[in-house]
DNA sequence: AATAAATACGGAAACGATTTCATTTTGTAT
DNA sequence: ATACAAAATGAAATCGTTTCCGTATTTATT
């Protein structure tokens, strides 16, 4: 499309070696000369072939993203804050929406082994069992970073939230509000932060003495009529909760909808703390939600900070083995509050 | 890091072009070696280096898509829709998200100058005036769609919903429903969409014979608190309005946020109907919100098959000068209907 | 059987940059 | 003026593919 150094060069009366040096700023040149490529450069915008680039120097200057779900401010947060630091070091940004299927995931990280990203950030999909996938990327050296839904085994850097913690307190205060009967709901057993909040569940409901009832521990799918024809169904049986720790912000929106379909009452009948990316939509539900929420924004910008240290500096070593922990904050609204 | 085609070559006795053939399934090469190569190709996981593919094909296999907010179903949706069909052709995606900021969509759209990806898909960002740098892109042939927020003079494909019909209907609702002083929110003047929908929100005052009171058009900013505090304003003055018609989601929620800090009932004392990606958010807002939602994930399908189209099938003329319309559909929730 | 045509493959150029190595030009010390 | 180091540039290899062109072998045609 544009010119190519070649063309620049021979413009110029000089090698594309030279041109290469001097657009490059190689102390090998002239301050002549480079003032007369830069111009030439600029004049003809002269853009170089970012594949040529990436076959010679083995880089690409992208970073793949795999998420998910992008209709989620958590994620969307994440990869802006990935965005925010990358592209001012001109790296640009594969996404991938696996939309939680782990056939997808394995197909996009697959592609990805041939070296198109120069590394990866991900969460992994909910339905995730095994890793080998992963696994194999990481064996070959590729950098790999994961957030919030990680996998241990793989030994590599990860960002969290303080999952247990969080689920604990949240936990802690939905007992302090009188809940005798919490109820947790999550997506997949499988993931790392259902593991860990559904610990701090369990460790709040034991210190309170309260008996862990397996019956209102509800995995769900990823078919939202379902998941809300599920919420009713215990709602009106007999061993209603009236509490919910929800591990995933949609089982929230989901019970808000299960509820407007019974005669009961948030929070006079259940109270309900989740975990939740949006803190203007928690506000606006009725009753506002009580939320969790991680600040996904910085989590997104660490990642890009870690990379950037990793891709741009010479000599790096690998990724470090470090699970790295930004609190989330918990923010009490009516819907754990009786009035 | 994993094998090349020479080395493949090699190990099979083979020339290189031969190997590369056999895997590109050429007529030139008899079954037999065919068979082999890709027998080994597996074996030994054979991955053709893309930027060398790139290099020499002149074609990266990416589509870059640039939207003003990620944090946003709207625009999460189209991409989730042209995710889905173009990466069913082997084609990845390059996300852009340009925070509403026409400085920073204007670099994004400079880099993508080089070749990095082989059409770009667009909705402008709010604050934009000038399109040179989107007209230089067109001119030098590069294939560009637009979606939703669209450049008119830029003679290539664009995807838009009924803007105006959406925006009249939704309008005439209000005034079916009572409401006598309408006012329009709007984030930029200079949008397509905004002059589109304010057009037909013009009309139908028209057409009641209601005057259009300039000071119930507003303009809002990408400060969420401004806004909030703005619409407060609004509603406490002399000059209240009883009904809006909202033209961008958020600006729904903000006024909902403003109503909580005044004694104003919806739908009682203002019914509002907003342009809303989210059908599940309006339902559980308190009162429901009516909505006019665009079908964003057929927007992006369509964009992705279109693009699907040129890129893979040969000797394909330009994109076409046309202005395809997927209609949006008006769901009346609570927020307009008195009880 | 002689020739033409089809089949199957190899060699080498090309894509556009960077970089190693070689070479010319300039500057400086004797 | 000569030698020698330093500075500035050029030639060519390289990255890993695809593809043009050439060639040997096999198959078909008369």
């Amino acid at each position: 499309m544009g010119v190519n150094l070649k063309e620049l060069a021979a413009e110029l009366k000089l090698s594309p070696s030279t041109v290469s040096r001097a657009l490059n700023d190689s102390y090998e040149i002239s301050e002549a000369t480079k003032q007369k490529v830069v111009l030439l450069a600029k004049e003809l915008d002269y853009q170089p072939n970012p594949f040529a680039r990436s076959l010679r120097e083995n880089k690409s200057k992208t970073i793949a993203v795999v998420i998910p779900e992008r209709i989620n401010s958590y994620f969307a947060k994440v990869v802006d804050g990935i965005e925010e630091i990358t592209q001012a070091h001109g790296y640009h940004l594969l996404v991938y929406c696996t939309q939680e299927d782990v056939e997808r995931e394995k197909k996009i990280v697959n592609l990805l082994m041939n070296g198109r990203a120069d590394a990866i950030v991900i969460s992994v999909s909910c339905q995730l069992s095994d890793n080998s996938h992963l696994n194999l990327l990481h064996e070959r050296g590729f950098p790999l970073v994961f957030f919030d839904r990680i996998c241990a085994e793989i030994p590599t850097t990860k960002y969290i939230t303080n999952n247990y913690e969080s689920a604990f307190e949240g936990t802690k205060h939905l007992i302090q509000q009188g809940c005798k009967k919490i109820a947790f709901f999550m997506l997949s057993k499988e993931l790392s932060i259902t593991k860990e909040r559904y610990r701090g569940y369990k460790e709040a409901l034991e210190q309170a003495g309260l008996e862990i009832d397996l019956s209102l521990n509800l995995t769900f799918s990823q078919n939202e009529e379902q998941n809300i024809e599920m919420i009713k169904e215990l709602l009106v049986s007999n061993n209603r909760p009236d509490g919910i720790l929800s591990s995933i912000g949609k089982l929230a929106l989901a019970t808000y909808q299960a509820v407007k379909q019974t005669n009961l009452s948030i929070p006079r009948d259940l109270k309900i703390i989740s975990f939740f990316a949006d803190p203007t939509i928690a506000s606006l539900l009725n009753p506002s939600l009580t939320t969790i929420t991680t600040p996904t924004y910085k989590i997104g910008e660490e990642c890009g900070k870690l990379l950037i240290q990793k891709l741009t500096k010479p000599k790096q070593p690998d990724l470090p083995d470090q699970t790295l922990v930004i609190p989330s904050t918990i923010t009490i609204r009516s819907s754990t509050i009786e009035i």
